[in-house]
DNA sequence: ATGGTAGAAACTCTA
């Protein structure tokens, strides 16, 4: 059976909601996960959802900040919440798949917005920058993030880090600038690692090649030297990696009227 | 420790 997940940082899902549509019309993936929500579960568009065939949502909002959710064609068997650094802020929710979505092994889903950290690099001048390094290192010590065997999972999100030179437009310039800082690239990546997760992106995608998938709305036009970051990820356990049969980032999106500074980032896969 | 823009919400925070 073929299954596609797209990754979405919508920044608002309520100013956004007819973007989400276009995309989800044309790109049609079973599954969309969006981060940055900024909205409480009650003012969550649901109907709309609905409306267009997405009729299993899984939701964790607050208001004004941050947000999870996951809108699907295909039933949940189960839903799970997760808090990191002893705070109640909506950065996680997982799903899986089973039986009811004629699944004959579970495929279990992770939804991340992992702190974007500020602006100063450093943990003990920034507490932001200090609460993005502890949620780091309590992602790669999460029981639950470390499939191991047949275990079939997936973690996606805007986890705010770009791990790899070419996954900015200048490694020299960021290298002090949060979301390319060598201690976070570190952190994300020992996450990764520990958990025996393979980034899809760079399993596709050659190391050497340039890959972005924000761009900052402070540059007055976004295509000018294309400074992106690849901060969008999509993460599969190790079963699944013989599995995965297409992958995009949607770039043209980063160019709709009123856009998102994220662009959509799908996977398909056979499973 | 430049400033630039965007969103929610409320007169400021977060990104």
């Amino acid at each position: 059976m073929r299954f596609s997940l797209t990754t979405w940082n919508i920044n608002s899902v309520r100013l956004r909601i007819n973007l989400v549509a276009k995309f989800l019309k044309s790109a049609r993936p079973d599954v969309l996960c969006l981060q940055e929500t900024k909205c409480i579960d009650d003012a969550f568009p649901l109907k709309r959802f609905k409306r267009l065939g997405y009729e299993h949502v899984a939701l964790n909002g607050q208001k004004g900040y941050h947000g999870v959710a996951v809108i699907s064609k295909l039933p949940f068997e189960t839903t799970d919440i997760r808090t990191f650094c002893d705070k109640i802020d909506s950065r996680h929710i997982s799903v899986a798949f089973g039986e009811k979505a004629q699944l004959t092994k579970p495929l279990v889903l992770h939804n991340f917005y992992v702190p974007a950290g500020g602006d100063i690099p450093d943990p003990a001048l920034n507490p932001k920058f200090e609460h993005k390094l502890k949620f780091l290192d309590e992602m790669k010590a999460c029981e639950p993030l470390h499939p191991r065997g047949e275990d079939r999972h997936i973690l996606v999100g805007d986890l705010n880090v770009a791990p790899h030179e070419n996954d900015v437009w200048s490694h020299k310039q960021l290298l002090k600038v949060v979301s390319h800082t060598p201690i976070e690239c570190e952190k994300l990546l020992a996450a990764q690692t520990y958990g025996e997760w393979i980034d899809v992106a760079r399993e596709r995608i050659p190391m050497s090649q340039k890959v972005y998938t924000w761009w900052s709305y402070r540059a007055a036009d976004w295509t000018i030297g294309d400074r992106g970051r690849r901060l969008d990820h999509i993460w599969v356990s190790r079963a699944l990696k013989e599995s995965v049969t297409d992958f995009k980032i949607t770039r043209d999106a980063r160019s709709w009227e009123r856009p998102s500074d994220h662009v959509p980032v799908t996977v398909t896969l056979e499973v």
